[in-house]
DNA sequence: AGAAGCGGAGAACGTGCGTTCTCCGGCGTG
DNA sequence: CACGCCGGAGAACGCACGTTCTCCGCTTCT
């Protein structure tokens, strides 16, 4: 088996592992078995386990702000292009397998202990953040709305993994609403809960 | 050693270790060292570490419900009082040994692996999330805005801990404000960013 | 065909930790 | 004073898991 394939196929079984049942509770055999990679090829990829988390918490980074970014790009116009940020949240939120901000849940895991883990997250929400900034501009929005409007999505987050729904989505977007109108952006039509064909799994 | 102030002592150290340093990452030892209650005493009392970790939930739960309760009813006028939740948790961010929300770091570590665990956490947002309905119910707003401002403290404490710094509150406070005066409740003044003496430790 | 090395399976090792057990000193009662 | 019980200290146990090691079969090159 190449290497190539072999560092994928551990990356799905973790990613898996790790996001379905935390990564406390996922030994390095559970992701053998999963993957179907030996332990001794697992370990040279990834010479320890906190390797392989980080390699998980990257390449999920890369595939989840792709699919945002890809999806925000099908709308036209700084407004809808904002609202488009928390419709995108609520189809994630309603995938069957969601459980919360898988950022977010690492670092109550291991924030206080791996400051390498720690680091990715906070780049991760960083970039995340900037991306926020960068429409908020886009829509010339004062510069504060844009950590207004990530405040919003990271509620949105936590609440649908603790609780579990999609409303949390509905709401933010309600609010990111008025933030928009509150300060004259402009928006075609108030409402109309935002088109384009489903897809993607964040 | 009178049992209760023993209960007291290990829920004490319990508190500070689980919140410092994540439960994973404590062992009863530590509780033991730290507390100067025995293990024997300690499995009397806590049959097992789940259950302790429960019960240093629901105590800091009454705390920090309590100690919200309090601040906000320092407060005159439904909007203040509104207002006057996001100062608090300013404030509450401003401690030096704030490392996030308490319940989304356990839920983050345990709520895949304990249901207990996972219980408390969801009803403890449920009863903050009812405070923050009932604050809405009295500021004659739209009961759609409780979950707003639901979402927006949500928000600011998981980037407070994410982040370390006091400023979201500020931010969530700032969004607080607009969705106050887009219904057209009553403030008295918009701006202000509270009065009342600092103290309490959330 | 024979040799050599790569990779897989899984045993083995060490450690950390939740939980229980053992021993012992002190303190109250006949 | 003698006896017994309560609680503390910490050793002991069992298990889970991260990491490493051993053995063995297969492939590939000459």
């Amino acid at each position: 088996m190449d290497s190539e394939v072999a560092r994928e196929r551990a990356l799905d079984a973790a990613e898996r592992l790790f996001y379905g049942r935390g990564v406390q509770a996922v030994g390095m055999d559970d992701v053998r078995r999963t993957s179907g990679v030996s332990l001794k090829r697992l370990y040279q990829l990834f010479p320890a386990k906190e390797q392989l988390v980080v390699a998980y918490l990257d390449r999920r980074d890369a595939r989840w702000r792709g699919e945002l970014a890809r999806y925000v790009d099908r709308h036209e116009g700084a407004g809808p292009r904002i609202l488009a940020v928390f419709d995108w949240l609520g189809q994630w939120f309603a995938e069957p397998d969601f459980r919360g901000c898988a950022w977010l849940n690492v670092y109550g895991e291991l924030g206080a202990t791996s400051s390498r883990v720690a680091e990715r997250v906070r780049a991760h929400k960083g970039a995340f953040r900037d991306f926020l900034d960068g429409l908020t501009a886009d829509a010339q929005l004062p510069a504060a709305v844009g950590g207004q409007l990530f405040l919003l999505a990271e509620g949105a987050m936590v609440t649908a993994g603790v609780t579990g729904g999609t409303e949390p989505a509905r709401q933010a977007r309600e609010v990111a609403r008025v933030l928009l109108g509150a300060d004259g952006a402009g928006l075609p039509a108030p409402d109309a809960p935002a088109v384009s064909p489903p897809s993607a799994t964040p």
